[in-house]
DNA sequence: ATTATGATATATAAAAGTTTATATAAAGGA
DNA sequence: TCCTTTATATAAACTTTTATATATCATAAT
């Protein structure tokens, strides 16, 4: 999946591994994610299969990038896999979920800790979406010609407002559950 | 992580790799999944460390069962777990998102097409956690005197019934903003 | 003035986690 | 007769994370 994700900013503009990661760290971060390992070797791997091709730029006081574009058959790769519709629900996996589903065994102020501790967190990335990401976009969009694009980037954005509003919720009523059984 | 969800499922009774896969799809699936030979594996992997011990249970006229009991360091390690709180937030994946952010070169129709289709799948989703994922808690909360654990298990539910309605709203928006662009 | 750190930049090895595919075997229902 | 369910197991492939290595500049702290 992460091929298609640098096949889609290559799409765009040519870059580096670093410039990549330094992209999908404020754009797409939000609901796809690569360590810098990851999108070296995924790179490399497509060189090798005709989907991209690279160049080395020297620099002076810096180390020299080495800098990706697309070719043709990437970028009909890529419109491939865009134009075939997606047919079913990622399974999701939650880890904060999976540790309260086993907690009954655990003191209630513990479970209060850490859902409390997870509500701080939430709280302060639902905080970073509502300013810096969207700052982030809306630059974009005026520095651009593409209306469209940063449209759907801002719908992407407001996945995570809105996914971060539910779990706050969440994590409220969860919170009042457990305090109720302490009464 | 599947090994911390296997231990769980464990301390409250012994169980074949079989029933746990069994057991997962009607519970956790909402925010933990697995493959039928991840379980099978991990188990064995289990055993390996010690956290485990199994037994072969003859059957007539079906497959011999393997049964696998939590030893007292599967306990220890599953509690060591649970008490240690997690400081940061899973970072999600999205395969749709991923989708949609780069989808601006599509036709709008194929936009709506494929958004239309997951509204879909994420309603069915939604009235499977309203109904059946319902039923399976309070039938055993009913048959148990696990109040706690019964309440903690339809707070794993209500996430993903609140996960869905999100979704459903996001949805919702996100066709509304693409059909705008064809007028 | 020196030291520490953070940013820029790439790369690989090793480990861990996960999915896909395949194999076997028998009962029971459509 | 075919499909589904019950039941376990492994090989191979793929994805992802963790750890480590190298090198230089700019800035901040001591």
């Amino acid at each position: 999946m992460l091929k298609y994700a640098l096949l889609g900013f290559l799409n765009y503009l040519s870059a580096s591994g670093y410039d990549l990661k330094q992209l999908m760290d404020v754009s797409t971060s939000n609901f796809w994610h690569a360590k810098q390992s990851q999108i070296y070797t995924t790179l490399k791997k497509l060189e090798g299969e005709g989907m991209v091709v690279s160049h080395v730029e020297p620099q002076e006081s810096r180390p020299n990038r080495r800098v990706y574009q697309i070719t043709e058959a990437g970028q009909a790769h890529l419109r491939e896999w865009l134009d075939q519709p997606l047919m079913v629900i990622e399974p999701r996996k939650e880890t904060l979920l999976l540790k309260l589903f086993f907690s009954a065994q655990l003191d209630p102020q513990a479970i209060l800790t850490q859902l409390r501790l997870q509500r701080n967190l939430h709280q302060a990335d639902l905080e970073k979406y509502q300013t810096a990401t969207r700052d982030v976009i809306s630059q974009f969009a005026a520095s651009t010609d593409m209306a469209d694009d940063a449209q759907l980037w801002e719908a992407a954005r407001r996945f995570g407002e809105l996914y971060e509003e539910m779990f706050i919720r969440w994590l409220d009523e969860t919170i009042a559950l457990v305090e109720g059984w302490e009464a």
